[in-house]
DNA sequence: TATTGTTATACTCTATAACTATA
DNA sequence: TATAGTTATAGAGTATAACAATA
């Protein structure tokens, strides 16, 4: 994203009650740490959410598509591209299900799981950077409160 | 958005690092935000983006469209659908500029304006839900963390 | 009848390049 | 030569409807 205001203009735009709105502090950090995140990966050629697919395939695999889907808050449509990006790098693959034919568990291949390594650590990397600028357990109490807005919650 | 985990399965999917990594937590709560900001503005036929830019022209009459795409992180050329439509709903309209014939002023019509006070107030009845689930003192903390991480700070 | 994956399609948001009319 | 706005275009990401194969 066009990053906004970089804290640096001498005639201020007032931006009235966006300035203290959440959903408006949301898409600017969202945008900023979406950049950093993307450009640790250009090296590796991949973007946050073929990298989520690949996270979720190593720990899980086997998993149908749908599952995956859930998981990452992908619909089925959506994720075949993504899927098919991926199988066609060599990176993961899909196979059939033993017990139904419909079905397909996704696997990661021997390279993918190499280039997850890489991904892995640049992500860490990215994260111990965002750490830092967050402050002794600014990082934990973000994770906390975005969860806590994440979830609808049926209070 | 389809959003993730509605925290109710059982046989749950392994996030592995993805579920620390404020990237992801980012991404669910703005998109769970934006769902119901969005769902707010339905009524009024209004989304979020063109919002921002409504409530940037009420404060700052005149100003050119550079200034708001700055402003707000939209690009100048991803501005002008925004405005085109803005001005076909007779919401806000572009004015020439006295000493620059290049340059267009933008200005919020009484329409604009009287439709503008009606979504100020569905965000901020918004804000106030918002507020509630994050707790005491919740809402202040999370923005100013999202603050920091929306500027990379020349530290 | 329901489910898994798929195709087709559309809309929103963001991005780059190149143009116009001014300055 | 630079700037304000614009056009054309492309790529992500997300959305719905409908279909085939299978359960």
């Amino acid at each position: 994203m066009n990053t906004p205001p970089p804290a640096n203009d001498d005639a201020a735009v007032d931006l009235g009650p966006l300035a203290a709105m959440l959903h408006h502090a949301l898409r600017n950090a969202q945008a900023q740490v979406l950049e950093e995140l993307q450009a640790s990966f250009t090296a590796e050629d991949m973007r946050p959410l073929p990298f989520a697919i690949l996270v979720v395939l190593a720990r899980n695999p086997g998993l149908r598509q749908i599952q995956v889907g859930f998981a990452l808050g992908i619909q089925p449509t959506n994720l075949v591209p993504l899927i098919d990006g991926l199988e066609q790098r060599g990176l993961a693959e899909r196979r059939v299900v033993p017990g139904d034919r419909r079905a397909r568990g996704l696997f990661l291949t021997k390279l993918g799981a190499e280039t997850l390594a890489r991904l892995e650590a640049r992500a860490a990397a990215h994260e111990a950077r965002l750490a830092d600028r967050l402050g002794p357990g600014g990082r934990e109490q973000l994770l906390s409160l975005l969860r806590r807005l994440a979830h609808p919650i049926p209070d």
